[in-house]
DNA sequence: ACATAGC
DNA sequence: GCTATGTCAGGTGCT
DNA sequence: AGCACC
């Protein structure tokens, strides 16, 4: 298979690259259109320019590293994009299909448009294989948005453009409709990140931007707020009980805690309007359970959290890749992201169909196996002063009420940075955490789309997994 | 943001 | 009446 | 029962 298509458009009797493809086609199309790629195998670049293919992009900053084949430049496909970058090339392309109706040498590059045509660009190509990596890198946002639009139902999954803002950058409160709720928004040039001068304006125009993508990891679960209202480095708090502190609209979860006799509720996320609430309390961080209100035991996912504790990013990434190794072996799926603080958390979809029991205890038998690999540099004591300062393989935020920072949360750290879920070929040397911030993730987004979504799918078979660890492992 | 204690 | 201060977690593994 | 930990 390839990992993306290079292709151009012809200026006079040149061909000019015009960007990389990494997203539009499926498997079998994949397989369908090496096949008459085979015949045009050249050694030499067409191209006027050769294009540097492993030049990393705002929202691929460690790309995996790509071989080229070249192709004569013969066939033609339609790509939708956004726009042109001021780099000349398309702003988050899509392929859209082979045009086998046009000549290669008719291919010219596309005048801009009013809104009802064409946001479709014919182009000769050539290609790159790789083994399975989906690579897509472009740089610099454009100046100007060219308007390009959707050419009606050609196209079925053109790449989306960055949504606008919620917020105008003057006014210190505002008030916007959201979900049908008045939303108010205060203190929005209050500093967040006093380094860097980020104000909580941005945070909330990041979370606006992000929440079409985010609410599926929070929708009809249970949130614990841990609120900074002065910013990162001002005093912070929890705050789990908000019986009779939130409007009426926000939908909340009763429950009784071990040692005092009082009612109280958890919030509830059902919406964008009630994560943009959340954020307005001065939630930097978002922290959904795992589970949600229809089924309170039974978690969407298990968890393995990786804490590097005095260790260095690297041995966190080797760390991972050990994880992954060992749960390809068992067959079982898995996701990953940055915690966007100092770690990398891991994904296993559940499907709801197990306790948080269930979870746990699958776990450990993941970890303990890890650690066992990595005797050297890893733990799964819980006891700090029995871990020695190793990456602590911690299992137990498989349990109810714990929380982690969702997908693409906002965490409190310098830089903005954000929990970022990663193709697990990004997890190598070279990936750095303050790579994904409030500013480049919804490009990235707009990019790549949600790679996490899988994680919400039907779930593994944990009896079948936990017969194939016996298997492999011998325990 | 809001309740309460203290001046 | 005004300002200062306090409060906004909690289950679990383990000793 | 109390503490450490996330
Ligand atoms: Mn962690
Ligand atoms: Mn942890």
């Amino acid at each position: 298979a390839f990992s993306a298509l290079l292709v151009g458009v012809y200026r006079g009797k040149k061909l000019h690259y015009t960007g990389k493809i990494g997203t539009g086609f499926s498997d079998k199309l994949q397989k369908e259109m090496m096949k008459q790629f085979a015949a045009l195998v050249r050694s030499t670049n067409p191209f006027d320019e050769e294009p540097d293919v492993n030049k990393p992009s705002r929202f691929r900053p460690n790309p995996p590293h790509a071989e080229v084949t070249w192709l004569k430049p013969a066939l033609v496909c339609e790509v939708s994009y956004t726009e042109m970058t001021t780099d000349g090339v398309m702003r988050h392309p899509s392929f859209e299909g082979m045009r086998i109706d046009k000549k290669a040498s008719q291919v010219k590059e596309e005048k801009a448009m009013a809104v009802t045509k064409a946001a479709v660009k014919k182009t000769a190509k050539k290609s790159p294989p790789k083994k399975k990596a989906k690579g897509t890198p472009r740089k610099a946002a454009g100046p100007t948005s060219t308007k390009t639009g959707r050419a009606g139902s050609l196209l079925k999954k053109a790449a989306k453009a960055e949504r606008k803002t919620l917020l105008n950058p003057a006014d210190a409160s505002q008030e916007r409709t959201v979900n049908g709720e008045k939303l108010k928004f205060s203190n929005l040039d209050k500093i967040y990140w006093p380094k860097e001068k980020y104000t909580k304006r941005d945070m909330l125009n990041y979370y606006y931007k992000v929440a079409p993508y985010m609410l599926p990891y929070l929708k009809d679960r249970p949130q614990s707020l841990n609120r900074y209202p002065n910013g990162i480095n001002g005093p912070s708090f929890y705050q789990k009980d908000v019986k009779g502190k939130v409007p009426e609209w926000i939908r909340t979860f009763p429950y009784r805690s071990e040692d005092e006799a009082r009612d109280k509720e958890f919030l509830v996320a059902s919406n964008e309007a009630s994560l943009l609430y959340m954020a307005s309390l001065g939630a930097i961080e978002i922290n959904p359970w795992s589970s949600t209100i229809r089924k309170p035991d039974q978690p969407d996912w298990c968890i393995i959290d990786l804490d590097p504790d005095t260790n260095t990013f690297e041995k966190v990434i080797e760390t991972a890749r050990v994880t992954k190794e060992v749960l390809d072996a068992i067959k079982v799926d898995c996701y990953v992201k940055t915690s966007g603080s100092t770690g990398i958390h891991i994904y296993i979809p559940l499907g709801a169909k197990y306790t948080y029991e269930q979870s746990k205890e699958f776990a450990r038998a993941i970890v303990t196996i890890v650690q066992s690999q990595l005797p050297g540099f890893t733990s799964i004591e819980r006891a700090t002063k029995l871990r020695k300062g190793k990456i602590y393989l911690d299992f137990l935020q498989n349990r109810p009420q714990a929380t982690l920072a969702a997908p693409y949360s906002v965490r409190p750290k310098p830089g903005a940075t954000v929990s970022a879920p990663l193709d697990w070929d990004e997890v190598k040397k070279g990936l750095k955490l303050k790579d994904f911030t409030i500013f480049n993730m919804p490009d990235r987004l707009a990019g790549i789309g949600d790679i996490f979504k899988p994680v919400l799918g039907k779930g593994i078979n944990m009896k079948t997994a936990i017969k194939n660890i016996e298997s492999v492992f011998e325990v």
